[in-house]
This record gives C-alpha cells, sequence and structure tokens, in this order.
DNA sequence: TATTATTGCTATATTATATAGCAATAATAG
DNA sequence: CTATTATTGCTATATAATATAGCAATAATA
C-alpha cells in the first residue's frame, strides 16, 4: 500500500483557537516540556524534580518552602519531591531549626545538576534554536514581563 | 500580630533557570491556563473541552480523529472527551459510515461555545492586555512560528 | 504566656496526557 | 473478489503536575 487513505473529509479545518496567544503558549508549552521530558528521562529526572535541583544548587540551604515558592510549586508539593530526591541520594536536609531544614545537594545531586543543564540548554536549542537573536531576546523580554505580572500578582 | 514572621532566611534567591525561554513559557502557559479553568468553570467546562468545542463548533461534522489531530489530542484521549460532551448535551454523533461520525454541536453546545469564546477573550485579556499592540503582535507571530516548527515536525 | 503564623507533611482529587492493545470497518493491492 | 493494511474509536491503565483540606510541631509575636 503506497498510497494513503483517502478520509474524503470535506470539512473545513481552521483552527478556531488560532488568535489567542494563551492557545499557543500552551501548544509550545506543552510541547517543548515533553521534549525536555524525554531528554531528562535518561538521568531518571522528571521536569519538575529539574528545577528544584536547580534551585537548591543556586541556592544551598534553602529551606523547601522557600524554593516552592519561587518556582511556584505548593508546600505540600515539595514534600514528596524532596523526598524523593533525598532518596535518590541527589539532596540531603540539614536541620535549621526544629521543623525546618536547608535543602543541600549532595555530590551526586551536583552532578545531576550539571547534566540537567545541558539537557535544559540542549532543549532550549532544540525548540527554540531556530529563532533569529533579536526574536528569542524579545521573546525573553516580553515572557519575563508577562511572567512579572502574571505571578507576583 | 501586624508584622510578618522573619524566616531569618539568608540564602541567595536568583532563579537559575530564569535565562530559559521554556521555563517562562511554562509557567505563564500554567498561569494562564489556571486563570482560564477558574472562569471555565463556572460554565462546567475543562479547557481541553473547551477547545474541543471551539473547534467542533468551526467545522461541524469533523470527525473526532481529526478534531484531535489539530488540537493535539489523542485518539485515546478523545474518545472520553468527545462522550463526557455527549453526555452534557453539547454534542452528538452523526454517523459518516460503519465507524465514523461527524461530531455537531447541539443547541446547547452552541450557546456554550459562545460563552467560552467570552471567557477566553477576558482570560486573554486579563494575562496579556498589559501588552501593547505591538509586542503583542510580533508575540503572536514568532510563538506561531514556533508552534510551526514544533508541532509539524 | 497565650495566640497566631509557619513549616512540613499526609491523604486525596483532578486534569491532562501517555502507552498498549482490541474490534470493527474502510481503503487498497493484487 | 479477496487478502492485506490502515483507520477509527475505544478501553484500560499509568504518570506528571497540581489542587485542596487538614493535622502536628514549632517558631514568632503580642
Amino acid at each position: 500500500m503506497k498510497t494513503k487513505l483517502n478520509p474524503s473529509q470535506k470539512v473545513e479545518t481552521v483552527n478556531p483557537l488560532e488568535p489567542y496567544l494563551g492557545y499557543h503558549l500552551r501548544r509550545i508549552s506543552a510541547a517543548s516540556m515533553a521534549s525536555l521530558a524525554f531528554s531528562l528521562n535518561e538521568l531518571g529526572i522528571r521536569p519538575s524534580e529539574s528545577t528544584v535541583i536547580l534551585f537548591a544548587k543556586a541556592s544551598p540551604g534553602a529551606r523547601q518552602s522557600l524554593i516552592g515558592k519561587h518556582l511556584g510549586i505548593r508546600r505540600a508539593n515539595m514534600a514528596p519531591l524532596i523526598a524523593g530526591l533525598e532518596a535518590k541520594g541527589l539532596c540531603r536536609k540539614d536541620a535549621l531549626d526544629g521543623r525546618s531544614s536547608g535543602i543541600r545537594l549532595t555530590k551526586a545531586g551536583l552532578s545531576c545538576a550539571t547534566k540537567i543543564e545541558l539537557k535544559i540548554e540542549e532543549n532550549e536549542e532544540r525548540c527554540f534554536g531556530r529563532l533569529n537573536e533579536r526574536d528569542r531576546n524579545s521573546l525573553i523580554k516580553i515572557v519575563s514581563t508577562i511572567n512579572l505580572e502574571l505571578l507576583s500578582a
């Protein structure tokens, strides 16, 4: 069978969501995250874990509530996330007081962080590399502005 | 208690994900989708359902495989989605042949679609309204380009 | 010291999305 | 026409991210 099936669909197929920015952002986000997830999977790391690891690397000793606040992850969801990273030997908790701990990457965690950074940068290139420098920069700028508006409100 | 707790966190809090476009897109997408989900909830409609309804309105009689193809929803996930809309009385299936049907909105479905459009447009304004026309247009343009690259590959 | 806020956590639910595989049917090749 | 292949819709199931409610322990404050 060399030719394709002809589904005989004489239906107009104009996507009515085309004019909506939110729709495009959702599709792009989903596509680039799926691509990243696939790549991170080689490290046994999920996207949400990867963000926590990179944040923990940049802010050693931060408590998980702070990490969650910056990444938009709720306390209730941070708990199992951190527990998972601990179980994988990627971070440990140094008690700060009776209830909180400072999160610190282990040696394995730091090494993993480096690999994650590489994967993320590869993914950025894979997904957004076709953009020219100018578009890319204006995109980052606009998008950061939106983020400020949306996330700080 | 008038003053805030002082968490005595002397940890640097620079978000290392700041330079990554994918990260920003994910956060924005999540925030704008959460906002839309909240709004659509008044109609008893989920975001994924809303996209199917609008597509079905624009392409009456399209089979669900085509709708899914355009919206990036897999067959396996389209089935319960359409069944749910049918159960809510928002669409019906007109047999096209022995296995496929053309999806058509009912009267209630059409009325719902109009309300959805309004909610989406309100949400666009709420989330992206602070952008000036120029930024908004260039954003749409760039973002459509990325989408083409990412989704058609 | 009493009150309030925080931190971390458990349990649970929802949404979106992924794969594997099946049965029925349609399209195509020979 | 018949055999093969592709499609369509579907079920069952799994995973990731994220949401709420509520609890216990602890810290900060009045």
